[in-house]
DNA sequence: AGCACGCCGACT
DNA sequence: GTCGGCGTGCTC
């Protein structure tokens, strides 16, 4: 490099504080200078006792204007990188931390960490948690002792401790307030414990499989040829290939896959969190051998380092995995595959509230690499664009085997309770289901409870059992107890309600649980298998059920939305839909969205083989659009319908939004901040130029005891959004410092949010 | 996050 | 007066 030897770095500090989210300077020491860039981990003394400290170079400076007594020196590289001078994409990194950070809303630190997934080899994860190590008496007299003393701090801090004798390090000194000083003399006092737990790593199976070969259709041979024409031309493009299911989608990916490797360049495959299906896999490892590398989310910290490192080396050619394997460090990527691209597991719900798609098209604008989003279902954002000519569009409509759509049926509900039948399933999807039996066929039932979870309401009065920290509904389980499925909160079933005293209080919606009894009620014959979060809790249950599915050792396979992602059963020639609008009710303005999507691909999973299929959709809704739409298997006319509606009430993709949180323990203190924040833009955005709604309550406002309040604002541009992120942040910190009453208050921003608060 | 410093109440 | 703890500010 030619670059003249730069005297100093900007380093960010490895604090996850917003206090400290800036660069700080620092001299390049003699022996590093010239070979110090962005992204290497270094260490520096930090703060009064120049104690050590991990932090990382964002940029370089031949001056600095801080007054020189000031600036301290790098003290060294940090370990476990590569030589000096060799380009392992850490700068790149940097960028792309960077554009993160501005466009979702995250400290430096966190977009860095994210977008760098190599730093705990060194130092393993370590987790600190407070236990109380002093008996109930003894505690009690301690914090009686302590308020006599006004020891505020420390009276909190026992107090809290008595309550939940053991709890997270940070947890505790957050929600607390109360600084180490405090925690440690009561250590001292022998009191309490901090106790440090060291994860360990554990290894990962080698997996092999065939080569199928193919003939292609032609839409397939367009896209495929379209896709690496782009990639030839240099042009960095983002194509959405729409292609129902059966259409050899998963084909189309391996050929450009192959294409962009033949060209010299490496491919990342996007999947979503546990969709990768047994057989996609094997697809992938009999095209690359050992040039393929899967990233399971069971992988520790260390395999993933492990895998990035052989990515970085030129070891592998094609990563497959969900949302983070979109950092893997290639040297020249060519290719970012999407599958599913719809998946709401595409955006991460953590501090850097990104959405995989965007960064992808981000990384490979950065790189020169092409972005191709597949779905059968795609989201009206991918589709909207597609339409505008932004994106390329591919679009495969027949089914590969041959086989004719799937015949639909709808089913009025209404109808069937007026008729006297109470059961779950329809006068139809019954004789359907006992044909199938009778013919040794297979049945999928897909309970669609999206947004709802078998709760408790008493018929009198209609009063609904719900979590008093977490104001969600309860729900019921097998042996009668009444559970939270955000906090685990747990309590026995009422026999009264207690609200009117009523007897008529029971589970109004059936769980799987109780669907299956009414199966093996009334068909004691038939094999039922049984798939939702509770029966695949255990690691590898997943997988074993629907491996057996598969090996027909069951006749019908009932479970939630996890049993309707991408799997081949060619035995089953009937699914039924039970409820299928309960997710019309999710209340945010993607539920239609999320039916059709859901409906869509419930329906496709029936006559994947030789036989036709039949479809049962039971609703309460028969003339809903999305429902039709699904039932018809008609994207298009699903598509012009939502948009419309979009259009009309102003939601994205139309335009974007961004929602801005405020959570606090104390509700009148959130509600209070929340005001601030509206009170604000209501000044700042005078001329009305976005669309501002709320304050709201969340809908689930009030989460493991905090209460959540939001803000939405609408606007066409996103980078006005971005604006005003960064004014109410400036805002906040403002308010912040003169009102100590907002300490405990979070803020935090969601671009375009994917989940309804 | 961790450390120093200044302020304030409690107590010899 | 001093002592000791709490809250606040700063860290290149």
């Amino acid at each position: 490099m030619d670059t003249k030897p730069y005297a100093y770095a900007e380093v960010i500090i490895d604090i996850s504080h917003e206090k400290l989210d800036h660069p700080f300077t620092y001299r390049i020491p003699d022996t590093l200078r010239g070979t110090l860039k962005p992204g290497d981990r270094v260490e520096v003394p930090f703060g009064k006792g120049d104690t050590g400290r991990q932090g990382y170079v964002v940029g370089l400076a031949e001056h600095c204007d801080l007054p020189a007594g000031k600036v301290k020196e790098i003290t060294s590289l940090s370990a476990g990188k590569t030589g000096p001078g060799t380009d392992d994409g850490s700068e790149r990194a940097v960028e792309l931390a960077a554009w993160m950070k501005e466009r979702y809303g995250s400290t430096f630190i966190t977009a860095l960490k994210t977008v760098l997934p190599m730093r705990r080899e060194v130092r393993p994860l370590q987790q600190k948690t407070l236990v109380l190590t002093a008996g109930e008496e003894e505690a009690r007299e301690r914090l009686a002792l302590y308020r006599q003393k006004h020891q505020i701090a420390r009276a909190r801090l026992l107090e809290g401790l008595l309550e939940v004798p053991e709890q997270p390090y940070a947890l505790a000194t957050d929600k607390l307030h109360v600084t180490a000083a405090t925690v440690r003399s009561l250590e001292n006092s022998g009191l309490l414990r901090v106790e440090v737990e060291t994860s360990l790593r554990n290894p990962v199976r080698e997996r092999n499989g065939e080569a199928d070969t193919l003939e292609l259709s032609s839409g397939q041979q367009d896209c495929i040829r379209g896709v690496l024409d782009d990639f030839d031309r240099k042009k960095a493009t983002v194509s959405l290939l729409h292609g129902i299911t059966g259409s050899g989608k998963t084909e189309v990916y391996i050929r450009i896959a192959e294409g962009i490797v033949a060209r010299g360049r490496q491919v990342i495959v996007l999947i979503p969190e546990i969709a990768l299906t047994y057989q996609t896999l094997l697809r992938f490892y009999a095209h690359f051998g050992d040039r393929v590398s899967v990233m399971n989310s069971t992988l520790s910290a260390g395999e993933k380092h492990d895998q990035f490192r052989r990515a970085r080396e030129g070891g592998i050619d094609v990563i497959i995995g969900p949302r983070s394997a979109l950092f893997t460090p290639f040297p020249k990527l060519g290719a970012i595959i999407m599958d599913e691209e719809q998946e709401n597991s595409y955006k991460n719900e953590n501090m850097p509230k990104y959405h995989a798609r965007d960064v992808a098209v981000r990384i490979a604008a950065m790189q020169g690499a092409v972005v191709l989003l597949g779905s059968a279902t795609p989201s009206l954002e991918s589709y909207y664009l597609a339409s505008a000519g932004t994106y390329r569009l591919y679009e495969l409509n027949s089914r590969l085997t041959g086989g004719t759509l799937p015949a639909a049926h709808i089913v009025d509900m209404r109808e069937e309770l007026k008729e006297g039948n109470r059961t779950m399933f329809s006068s139809q999807l019954q004789s359907l289901m006992e044909d199938r039996l009778s013919r040794k066929e297979q049945t999928i039932l897909f309970l669609n409870r999206r947004g709802y979870a078998g709760f408790v309401s008493c018929r009198a009065c209609g009063h609904v059992m719900k979590c008093p920290h977490c104001s969600v509904s309860l729900s019921e389980h097998m042996h009668g107890r009444l559970v939270c499925h955000y906090c685990g909160y747990e309590q026995p079933a009422v026999r009264v309600c207690p609200e009117c005293g009523s007897r008529y209080i029971a589970g109004f919606r059936a769980g799987t649980e109780q669907i299956e009894i009414q199966l093996q009620r009334m068909y004691p014959q038939a094999r039922v298998l049984r798939m939702d979060a509770d029966t695949t809790a255990r690691k590898e249950s997943y997988e074993k059920i629907l491996s057996s599915f598969a090996n027909e050792e069951a006749d019908i396979l009932l479970g939630t939305q996890m049993i309707v992602k991408g799997h081949d059963f060619p035995n089953v020639t009937l699914v039924g839909v039970l409820m299928a609008d309960l997710s019309l009710n999710a209340g945010d303005y993607r539920a239609s969205e999320r039916t059709f999507q859901l409906l869509t691909q419930a329906a496709g999973r029936a006559g994947r083989g030789t036989r036709p299929g039949e479809v049962v959709i039971q609703t309460y809704e028969p003339d809903n659009y999305a429902v039709r739409a699904a039932a018809a298997q008609d994207y298009r006319a699903f598509y012009d319908e939502e948009i419309r509606y979009r259009q009309l009430l102003q939601y994205p993709p139309v335009c974007h939004m961004l929602a801005v949180q405020i959570q606090d323990r104390d509700e009148d203190t959130a509600l209070a901040a929340i005001g601030e924040v509206r009170g604000m833009l209501e000044t700042e955005d005078g001329a009305g130029e976005s669309i501002v709604i709320g304050p709201s309550a969340a809908a689930t406002s009030k989460l493991r005891d905090s209460y959540r309040f939001v803000v939405y604002i609408k606007n066409a541009k996103y980078d006005k959004l971005v604006r005003y992120k960064d004014r109410i942040e400036e805002y906040w910190k403002g308010l912040t410092a003169a009102a100590s009453r907002f300490f405990d208050t979070q803020l935090q921003f969601d671009f375009d949010p994917v989940n309804p608060y």
